[in-house]
DNA sequence: CAATCGATGATCT
DNA sequence: GATCATCGATTGG
């Protein structure tokens, strides 16, 4: 149960990334062993919020690591990413899925009833926690956590959901529980 | 199982 | 006005 120091996270986000791979996600009751994770770099990586400078949307980025950058998307869901790597660059990680460890209940009731697939997609995994805009710019101090976790089998393969830098393999996923 | 598609609104051009 | 770092329902194999 080691808490994440901040300099974990000051490095780039794509060596980050899958380093997060089996690191506890905790917020209050709730929580959850990390899945899968994609990187997002800054001015280089056009897939990324930050590639076309700050905006008020991700000025987190933009800030020191190991905030929360969390952003509302298609119209009805949340996003929550940690920011990495140096001041001004932009980079984070984007958290997309968890297998719930605690909190089950809680999860359960925050996703309308369901008792599987509680939290293994983006949207799904902030609904699960009850993370939205007011998480955004937090520290994730006491909120992630090496339980000691054994990675294995880590799947590599390209980010999902993005229509630029379709190839860059910057997807990390280790097998859910079952 | 995979592919398709509508919902829904902030954000940026 | 177009574009989304998505989800869930539905359809078809």
């Amino acid at each position: 149960m080691r808490r994440l120091r901040p300099s974990f996270f000051a490095r780039h986000s794509a060596v980050v990334a899958p380093d997060l791979l089996g690191k506890v996600l905790r917020v209050a009751d709730c929580a959850g062993r990390i899945t899968e994770v994609e990187a997002y770099g800054g001015a280089d990586d056009a897939a990324s919020h930050a590639f076309r400078g700050p905006t008020p949307r991700n000025a987190v980025m933009f800030g020191p690591p190991a905030q929360l950058y969390v952003y509302f998307t298609y119209g009805m869901h949340y996003c929550a990413n940690v920011v990495t790597g140096p001041v001004g660059d932009g980079q984070a990680v984007l958290l997309r899925a968890v297998d719930p460890l605690s909190g089950i209940d809680v999860m359960s009731a925050r996703r309308g009833g369901r008792k599987t697939h509680l939290a293994d997609g983006p949207g799904k995994l902030c609904q699960a926690f009850g993370v939205d805009l007011n998480w955004n710019g937090r520290t994730t101090d006491g909120l992630l956590f090496d339980d000691g976790f054994v990675v294995d089998d880590v799947t590599v393969s390209a980010r999902i959901g993005i229509s630029k830098e379709v190839d860059r393999p910057w997807r990390w996923e280790v097998p859910p529980s079952k």
